[in-house]
DNA sequence: AAATATTAATCAAACGTTTGTTTAATTCAA
DNA sequence: TTGAATTAAACAAACGTTTGATTAATATTT
């Protein structure tokens, strides 16, 4: 049970670990941020350790995305199932800026091994959804012979690029300072219209 | 002037703030593992944020490839431009794992707001390379109206999703945990190989 | 309904470590 | 013999965590 006050200091805590990290973020300064005394962190999540923890279960469930739900449904051909699972995708990973930060900032470091299998069995189930649905396409001939693997690799890939740093990005697509691309809807567009673009004439005989 | 110490704890750095990030290390943990004592960190470079400083001007060379040695070479088509772009892309960063692990470290992270730019800066120059390569073609009528920005994203985005994490990396190609897809040349090629046949079939009018 | 007992929440202060950094003494090399 | 290199020890500040007292909320008993 995820009380008032527990998500409270939570949500201070995806906003100071996304910025700062979690060993850059003291438990004073989220105390300060979440205005709550610093015994507080300890007294419900017994050490910052597990705060963590409790913050990447709290967030995860966006992440566990029902892509098999698009994997079953028998009226969509394959191109159609990964045109969803791009949409699908932008759309899940865009709305979590922050949280897609955390979450980076763990994979890129070897420290709390727990986590980060935690975090790489997240990706597991959807990376092999896809990989059926490109395979399963391959065999009916309605794709061409791709590498599975590498190509679920770029669609995440290329959305995280995007994601890595706002300045980057920013500079990337020459746009001024204060544009956001997380929350612009034309940027969202642009971005799921060039997956598709690249998957589509990737995968398909044209 | 690097003196052979100086060189020495710098590599020692390079692989603790790869494992443990930079605000995970101390600089008695990197003391020891460079078998010197801990003021000697201070007398070379000053301060612990001096040290991170020089470490990124100490490897930043590999990441200032000459992309535009390519792109001038009047003997390459246009294809063959992005081609030598890729395969330079990939050896230069699967060949600095560690480095590459800082630099998107520190790239996650809102922190040192002069680093942040400094290392946006090293991209700015290969990105405007790639995208004055692809406007061109597209200009010529040899490649599709494709989105250059978002291309590079891809390119890039695809290399930075493999080098995100070993463990990741090896999960997603479903090989055993002894792998090491970073050293082995055959996953290097399978890496070009993919990238190369998205790109084409992105780019090229067939 | 009022008084009492019990539990939960909050707080300032302090705990023992660890942090990055500096000092002052000593060793080393030229 | 002089300046650079190296050392162990100490520094204050910051760290995660715990404590014991105090208040707020809830349950129990009159």
């Amino acid at each position: 049970m995820i009380t008032d006050k527990k998500e409270h200091i939570m949500n201070a805590a995806i906003e100071l670990f996304a910025e700062k990290g979690f060993e850059g973020s003291s438990i004073r300064d989220l105390a300060a941020k979440a205005d709550v005394n610093v015994a507080m962190v300890n007294y419900y999540f017994g050490s910052k350790d597990k705060l963590f923890e409790a913050l990447v279960e709290y967030k995860a469930s966006f992440m566990r995305g029902r892509l098999d739900e698009i994997e079953n449904n028998t009226k969509l051909s394959e191109i159609e199932k990964i045109d969803a699972i791009i949409e699908s995708y932008v759309e899940r990973l865009l709305s979590q800026p922050l949280f897609h930060r955390i979450i980076y900032q763990e994979l890129l470091m070897g420290e709390r091994d727990v986590m980060h299998k935690n975090i790489i069995s997240m990706f597991t189930k959807n990376t092999l959804t896809l990989r059926n649905i490109i395979e399963h396409g391959i065999k009916k001939k309605v794709f061409k012979k791709v590498d599975p693997e590498l190509t679920m690799a770029t669609i995440i890939g290329t959305i995280n690029q995007v994601m890595l740093s706002k300045a980057m990005c920013i500079m990337l697509i020459n746009r001024e300072e204060s544009f956001d691309p997380y929350t612009d809807a034309g940027f969202r567009n642009r971005l799921i219209k060039h997956l598709k673009q690249i998957i589509h004439s990737s995968l398909l005989n044209q």
